[in-house]
DNA sequence: ACAAATAATTGACTTTTTCAACGGTACGTG
DNA sequence: CACGTACCGTTGAAAAAGTCAATTATTTGT
């Protein structure tokens, strides 16, 4: 018989029966934080953190975001993204631009570099992912997505409120991770 | 093609339709901190955090769980549930007593003051829930809860192997939140 | 031209996380 | 039984992350 059945607790079975099992906001936090931990450990063989490696996705992507615009998408507070911005920059991974529209704003650029790393990174990322999901189907996956969507941007739905209807779904997920 | 809208800033979208936008870690860690948020100041009037009702709901519903039961379950470093359960119990919601069974360890449970307390969080907190996933059908709601199952305890399906078969779904999430 | 608003940055401050120790207790082996 | 090992809760210290106000440079509206 396998070990990992003696590290089961009597104890956890019952909790995970007790009202918390059906809370939200308590098994997003868990799923949080067991995804993350998977996510640094197989990204800090690149030298990023989920942080780093999402100003990367964003600056790598050719968007050009301005930093308070990450700060927005990213829920962090702008001074976190100075931080996270001085880091990448100092390894040359990406660059600040001002922006010729706004001289205010810095407009963030991956270097060839960072273009190489992050796609790098992005393979690692992609590996835990579907390994974390292997025991749920290709379907199952995209529909937890969509449905995250829903949660993580809750004011996207009515972003085309003339039709009143709801464009989310399989037409629009099935770009990603096919 | 959607029409962008005026209102939004034009990074935004783009941001949204960026690589990220199909990063599953990305969007766990998005959703979970808007409703973290959510969930913090709809407790905030109860003298609670996430954190701290989290502790009350499992001393609350019976389950005698041990610190350390705690935190494994919760996440966090046992040093934490000392601060945790240290705060509860100053206010008389919850009790330390040590395990018959094992005198190393304390088993938690909650005053009638603390279950009392409890039963109107969790009030707040399910109206919380419903008002951040009003966008999404009952059936979705507990789809995304069976699949967030999955990735909170990714070894539970696993545990009666012998038949492969994994038993979520529908006839076991029923009973929460009806 | 001028006032108000905004982007990035800095610095101070609080909270959270992480880790290593310690005393008290359980448990297996000899 | 004695003993070493492993474990539970607790403490404290250090690192990381989050919060917030103030500052400078720039834009925007009047």
């Amino acid at each position: 018989m396998p070990p990992s059945e003696k590290t089961r607790l009597p104890g956890q079975d019952a909790l995970r029966d007790s009202v918390l099992g059906g809370d939200l906001v308590f098994l997003l936090a868990r799923a949080n934080a067991l995804m993350l931990a998977a996510a640094n450990a197989a990204l800090a063989e690149h030298g990023l953190k989920a942080r780093s490696y999402s100003v990367l996705a964003l600056a790598a992507d050719g968007a050009r975001p301005t930093q308070r615009e990450l700060a927005e998408f990213l829920r962090l507070d702008p001074s976190q993204i100075v931080a996270l911005v001085d880091g990448l920059e100092k390894r040359q991974l990406i660059e600040r631009r001002t922006d010729p529209a706004d001289r205010r704003a810095n407009v963030l650029v991956a270097t060839d570099a960072g273009r190489a790393l992050f796609a790098r990174a992005q393979e690692s990322a992609r590996a835990v992912e579907l390994g974390l999901l292997a025991t749920v189907t290709p379907e199952e996956h995209e529909r937890l997505a969509d449905l995250l969507r829903l949660l993580a941007f809750p004011d996207w739905a009515v972003s085309d409120s003339r039709t009143g209807q709801r464009s989310r779904g399989t037409a629009r997920s099935a770009r990603h991770l096919g």
